[in-house]
DNA sequence: TAGATTGTTAATCGATTAACAATC
DNA sequence: TAGATTGTTAATCGATTAACAATC
């Protein structure tokens, strides 16, 4: 909204969007803490500023992506990370000739290098966009290289020790809610 | 589950998976109508099926994927589609050089002939893999093709008639939960 | 100022949970 | 049969909503 041009945000255009009572809104926002307002509404600046501390987002985090196949070249060409202070900073795969190439000027490594280099570069999420049957072996790497969480892409549910967050990928629920809402339209 | 060997689920089972408790599985169940059941929990397979039907996901659907960039190509190389019935029929690009040729088997068409296309695939839903810049002409396309659905991948709020449904698709929330989580640990 | 919106309290509503007889 | 789980009712809990004084 704020991209769009709005200055001024009220609970009731949020309400608009997500289909909610302004009220509701109103209540969750005061778990956020104080954000410039007024009678116009929310500061959109201000709220943004709010949200993105809230959330922890605002400092980013930096990735290495593992497996460049189809997705994962999808998600090194995705320029909506770097918005958002994330960033890709190495590449891994297990294919010769991809080695010490650059991909988007993002260097590429084989996964025997995984823990010098994810060190080396601060990084704290590893990307899994592998095929399932690599999936758990390269989640094993990425614990073992110390990494805080998994941004995974592969069909599999992966086995990490319980301080290691993993977030699963799954395009098919969001295909499915579309084919049960044409249904039921 | 049922894929990992899985014969009976429990609701204990599905409250450990997802985090709530047994009670609240069975609660919702209920909504499902009858499901083959005994004393070592839901047949799998019976629980499959119902909800698929209830979702009405397992007849699938065919689709038309417009837009055959980085994330065009991840979606035409993803397999999961295919096991669920929904099937890519016909792919949409503006690049002459790539008109009348064929990606894994599916033929690609200029988007002047999106609508007969179409029609003659039985084709109800549109999958939007454009630059955000071209969303919008590309959904007004398929919105005049007849369309039920739109998957869009651009990020972009898209305006179509009320009978057309929309379900976006942004991989930020996930990466967003994802660093959430890793703060807060 | 007048109009609109926030911030907050209290009331309502619905979802979650506990409990247990019935069932396999 | 014994043990475990479902299916369902009733109780609890928390989220949603309404309402309105305070604020801009």
């Amino acid at each position: 909204m704020e991209a769009q041009g709005c200055r001024w945000i009220s609970s009731n255009m949020i309400a608009g969007y997500l289909d909610l009572t302004p009220s509701t809104i109103r209540q969750d926002i005061k778990y956020l803490g104080r954000i410039d307002s007024s009678s116009f509404g929310y500061n959109a600046g201000s709220f943004r500023l709010v949200l993105e501390k809230t959330l922890g987002i605002s400092s980013g985090a930096n990735l290495a992506l593992v497996g460049i196949g189809s997705i994962g070249s999808a998600l090194i060409h995705y320029k909506g990370f770097r918005e958002k202070n994330f960033c890709i900073k190495a590449l891994f795969d297990k294919r010769e000739e991809l080695i010490g190439t650059q991909i988007e000027g993002i260097g590429v490594f084989p996964v025997g290098r995984m823990a010098e280099v994810i060190k080396r570069e601060r990084i704290t999420i590893g990307v899994i966009a592998t095929p399932a049957e690599s999936a758990q072996s390269v989640a094993d790497l990425l614990v073992a290289a110390n990494i805080k969480g998994i941004w995974n892409f592969a069909p599999i549910n992966l086995r990490v020790p319980p301080q290691v967050i993993i977030e699963n990928v799954n395009l098919l629920p969001s295909l499915f809610t579309l084919a049960f809402k044409i249904k039921n339209a």
